[in-house]
Order: structure tokens, then C-alpha cells, then sequence
DNA sequence: ATAATGCTGTGAACTGATTCACAGCGTGAA
DNA sequence: TTCACGCTGTGAATCAGTTCACAGCATTAT
């Protein structure tokens, strides 16, 4: 088989091809050159022949990529064989953000339950999602068959709950709470740490505006 | 100086370093070592120290780092001498989650202003942060010397939003619109995209489960 | 006073990702 | 039919980031 593991930045940037993709073919594109792509997508056209070359899909010499079948060999690569549902911990504004953004977004992955240790939060439907007391986390996480979990919580309670989406079978993590996660190797997380970022923002946009400033 | 231009991944770590320093200082702790820190950040002690010898400081062979010049010295190295204002564009639910969580959280960098399209959501103030309509958007940047902007827009308003805030002269963007900016090359751009960091963690947690259930 | 310990700081090696540069090809023009 | 073009696919070179491995040192124990 061709899916040995990806490098991770590439599986990022395949996302964001499928989505340019899917944009070109509603306005009717069929064909696109990796340098159209690249520019799209803000990044080289060799970077792009890569990442295609990752998926197994060719292009032709003269038509460039065919827009339908490069999506659809993205998502061979990108989605399994079966939809893979999501669990939201958290349901304060960033949780209801999240459950705005993804309702019935793809059809691949969803959220399908959110919990919560609020007991003014819970048992409603919020965006077409059940809302859970935390208690009931490690039930639904089996029942549901779920694999992937999304903490937005705050920060003093992160490590738990990732530990209680692990133990109920979580094996990979979007953790918004601005603090590192302990979990066994088996778990993939991925940091959407805003604090970080920020403060990383305001250091580069510094640098440049003391570029001009300065010397 | 020694304010060369750092490598973004170190000045991301050495925000995190300094949350975890201020972490225990609080707990009353005085020094600590490489190997320590590095487990808390979840990197390797060799990170840590080539992270450290970055910003100029110099720990004891035997006592490790002393915690609060540590953070001093990050500090000289990440916050600039004067404060930084940020502007926020969008003021929906992941709006109004970065108001709550960022009001006056730090001295150094602090959201002074937000802006909205919907008539209904502006000119009020929300976690101390005024709320305008765009059209003001760009008298107010200038005014409060703002050099970082924050998008939390629809997709199809980012760019946009992007070219007015960089026009007011915002050199730093945090984008958590789900789709590459085209920013001219003094404007420092990260990406916040939570559709490519779910589906990547999507992809990687198959990976994990189908280990355990195949050969 | 001397030796043993276990840390830091750092040159050098390594690793993974990106870019270069070009062979090979399919198409359209002559 | 033949040629010229400009693309893709990819080996090789490059580059950035990380880790290794160890010299040097401040302290503690003897």
C-alpha cells in the first residue's frame, strides 16, 4: 500500500489542496498546474509536485492536474475507509465556536458529542450535537465509536481530560489549552496553542517594524 | 545585540518556557535544569538548553537555571520594549472566546480594540475591549499604534480583512480563517487553521488505531 | 586540599524537509 | 511527420532544525 506514514506538515498542506480543489472545481476548473496550486496555496510548485507525488496520483505533462481526480486521491490518502467521529470537551465560547465551524461540515469527520462539567451546559443539542456530563465521557467515547478528541477546556483541566479521553480509547488530540499534554506515544496531539502564537506574532511583527524604523 | 532574527519554532518554545517558569515561581521553586523544563514542555533537555543559549542567558553548572532570571531574560528577548496593542477583527463565538481569554492577561501585549461588520455587535464593550464597525477600523489602528491584527472572520471576508489591517499598518497577523493569506513580505502571517489541524489529527489517529488492530 | 559528581554550553553530526535542476513526455503548431 | 514547448516526476543538493557527545566547571564530600 502507499500509505506508509506521511510526514505531518504534508498531511497539513493536503488538507488545504483539497479545499483549493474543491473551491477551483465549483468554479468549473478542471485542470491546474502545481505552480497555480503553489501560488494558491502560498507555498512552491516543487513543494506541491511532492506532496502529489505522496498520494500517488500523476498529472499530465501538458493538462497539468485533473481537479476531480487530485481531490479524490487526497482523500484516499486523507480519510479512512470509514467516517471517524469527534468528541468536543469544553463548551464555553471556543467550544461552541468549534461546534458552529463543524456542523455537518464533512461528511468524513464529525463532531458527533460534546461534554461538559458545567451542569448548565449540558443535556441540550447545541449546532445538532448532544451535550454530555463529563460523567458520561468514557460511555459515549465507546458507544460512539470514538477516536478523536478536541479539549477546550481550561487550562487547569486539560491534562485530565486528555487522560479521560485516552483511557476511553482518544487516539489523537486537538488541545486548545495553552499547556503541553503528557500522553503515551501512542496518542497524536497536535497544539493549537493561541497564547504561543500570539506572543510569536507580536515578536515577528516587531522584528519587521524595527526594520523600518531602524537602520 | 543579540536580537537576531530567531528561528519561530524557538520563540514559540520560549513562550511556553516562560509560562511554565512563571508556573514555579508561583509554587516557590528557585532553580531548575535543563532536563527538567524539557519534561514539562515535552522536548529534550538538549532543546531546552539550545533554546536558553538563544536568548543570552547562562544557567550554573549545578544549580541549573535560576527560575526568575530566566523568565527576565526570555522576556528581554520576546516582549519588546514597549507595549504592543492588538486588534481583533470578528466578533463571533471565537471572537468573544480571545476577548475573554486574553483581558489583561498580559501587560506586554493586549487586545485594545475590536471590530465587526454586524451592525448589532458594535459599539458596545466586551471584556473591557471596545467593539467598532469596520469602517473605523483603520482610524483606530493608527491611533492606538496597533501592530498585530487577529482574524476570526468568515472565510470569505479574510482576505480582505487581511489587506485593510496591513493598509493601517499591522505587520503581524494571526489568521484563523481556513485559507492562505496573500500578504506582501514585511507582514509576519501565522496560520491558526483548525480544519487542516482537525483532519491532520483525523489522519493520525487512524494511523495509531489501525496499528494496534492490523498485524 | 583533592577528588568525584552531574550539570551547562557548544562544535559537530545527523535528520528530515525543501528546493534545485533536468530528463522525459504529451500536445499543438508547422 | 517532425519540432518546439512547457509541463510533470524525481534524484541530488541544500538547508534548517535537532540531537549527540563531551570539555569545562561549580559545588559537595572526603
Amino acid at each position: 500500500m502507499l500509505d506508509k506514514r506521511l510526514p505531518d506538515r504534508t498531511v497539513g498542506r493536503l488538507s488545504l489542496y483539497r479545499r483549493l480543489l474543491s473551491e477551483l472545481r465549483k468554479r468549473g476548473v478542471s485542470h491546474v498546474y502545481s505552480h497555480e496550486l503553489a501560488k494558491a496555496a502560498g507555498v512552491t510548485a516543487a513543494q506541491v509536485r511532492r506532496d502529489v507525488m505522496a498520494t500517488g496520483y500523476s498529472g499530465s505533462p501538458t493538462r497539468g492536474y485533473e481537479v476531480e481526480e487530485l481531490a479524490a486521491s487526497i482523500g484516499k490518502v486523507l480519510d479512512g475507509p470509514a467516517r471517524q467521529n469527534v468528541a468536543l470537551v469544553g463548551v464555553g465560547n471556543l467550544g461552541r465556536a468549534m461546534l458552529a465551524y463543524f456542523s455537518g461540515r464533512r461528511p468524513n469527520l464529525s463532531i458527533v458529542a460534546a461534554f461538559d462539567s458545567d451542569p448548565g451546559r449540558v443535556n441540550r443539542v447545541i449546532n445538532g450535537v448532544r451535550c454530555y456530563p463529563m460523567g458520561e465521557l468514557s460511555r459515549v467515547v465507546a458507544e460512539e465509536g470514538i477516536t478523536v478528541g478536541v479539549i477546550a477546556v481550561p487550562t487547569t483541566a486539560a491534562q485530565e481530560v486528555a487522560a479521560a479521553l485516552i483511557r476511553a480509547g482518544v487516539t489523537g488530540l486537538l488541545n486548545f489549552a495553552p499547556t503541553p499534554l503528557h500522553t503515551p506515544p501512542h496518542v497524536y496531539v497536535q497544539d493549537m496553542d493561541v497564547t504561543t502564537s500570539l506572543e510569536r506574532v507580536a515578536y515577528f511583527a516587531r522584528q519587521s517594524s524595527e526594520k523600518n524604523t531602524g537602520a
